[in-house]
DNA sequence: CGCCAACTGTCAAACCGTTGACAGTCTCAG
DNA sequence: CTGAGACTGTCAACGGTTTGACAGTTGGCG
């Protein structure tokens, strides 16, 4: 069981700074959380604290307002980590999370991470280069809304999925299972909406889809064609 | 000389974790660089890293498409520090720096920063909680402009800027010195279109604005209004 | 102290995405 | 293999923003 904990650990990027060796003394302290698609993982403003691991399925980040209507931030595959209020101790998540598909979180308390840091403080500074990379990606996202319009936005959008989900892939379709739905809530946009923009974009050839299910068959070329139609 | 940058490096929060012993350090190897208005201090895509503090006057930050529309992400005081890559050598810069009134820079190079907080590792916390916020408050941004129409947008950007610019200030006015075109920038809209939804504001005695300068008269009341009116 | 450049107010037409509604299609669990 | 539920395609009407254009106002620089 420790094991498996470890592996996930290990998986994850905010961790790799970290010598096994301090991997090993946290496993133990680790909570392994199993949890089924659509279940709610964690609500917006929670305040208790823990680094989450997704060690398998896939987690959607994001929030639902007043009126019930949810905003989805991204998308998480295993060896992906959030809980970034570890950083902050007593400041309420700014997000939630559920499940998109059944899977398993491995937590570890927000404290124990932080004495761990405090222990191996050579893990610093590849967990400040994780967060800030984390901040630009934020921001990246901030000027493609204020900057593109509905397809620029969307097609941006699912590049930066493509990349997050697979860093170092070579050439090849990348393959997403979102919903119009999903996508609309993204962009607050409306289902009906995405629907026009993903028609666009497929006439191009630069996506492909069918229920559930979304695939860029061509990262480059939907980045080419999103380049040309504004710098 | 070394004093004023001294109380510079004093007066920003994300160094205020270090002992005054490292900021006297430091202050030595930092760069005062006076700017005018208009000034472009730092492009998008830059590489070169250091960590800049504002020591006087106001600094806008954000960047130009190559459309030449200009996207503004936010507005900085005195005090505040900007150049997250120090944290990520060798990335490039996702946003650029513009003088917005004269004043001047404190610039510490990025290796330089780097080394002190290796020297004193206790200020790591406190710097990933400082990140941590930055991150907060970006995906705030992404959730307003996902949830929000035009006014919610424009009312929660300011009260943005106003609790950035005076976290623990009382109640009482805050002043911008903002064009219509600079908060078109910011939330990507045109100047005609902000000048509708400043005009609601307004009739509801919510903001009063003249030529470049806007003001909030109660912070809280314009917080009540944009709670009731989306969760 | 006057002029120019920057900022502002306003309008009509065009556009794009939303709203709301309904029927068609697929998928998966039983 | 089959039915219910989830997802999708489409449409017309509506509404808010942009576009483009122009005149009016302000403030600071010379």
């Amino acid at each position: 069981m420790v094991d498996h904990v470890l592996e996930v650990l290990k998986s994850c990027s905010l961790l790799s700074g970290l010598p096994e060796a301090a991997l090993r003394e946290v496993a133990p302290l680790a909570r392994v959380r199993p949890f089924r698609a659509n279940e709610v993982l964690y609500q917006r403003g929670e305040v208790q604290s823990a680094l989450s691991v997704v060690g398998a399925g896939n987690v959607r980040i994001g929030s639902t307002n007043a009126e019930g209507r949810e905003i989805m931030l991204t998308l998480f595959e295993p060896g992906a980590w959030f809980g970034d209020t570890v950083f902050s101790p007593g400041m309420p998540r700014v997000f939630g999370a559920t499940a998109h598909t059944d899977g398993e979180l491995v937590e570890v308390p927000g404290q124990d991470y932080r004495a761990l840091l405090a222990r191996y403080p050579e893990a610093y500074p590849r967990t400040l280069d994780m967060l800030s990379r984390r901040l630009w990606s934020a921001i990246s996202i901030i000027e493609d809304n204020a900057l593109r319009d509905m397809p620029g936005r969307v097609g941006r959008r699912l590049l930066f999925l493509a990349h997050m989900h697979a860093p170092q892939r070579g050439p090849g379709p990348v393959t997403f299972k979102l919903t119009r739905e999903h996508i609309a809530n993204m962009m607050g946009m409306t289902r009906q909406g995405v629907h026009g923009v993903l028609k666009t974009l497929e006439q191009r050839g630069l996506i492909r889809f069918s229920y559930g299910r979304i695939t860029v068959p061509d990262l480059d070329a939907l980045k080419a064609y999103l380049d040309e139609r504004t710098g």
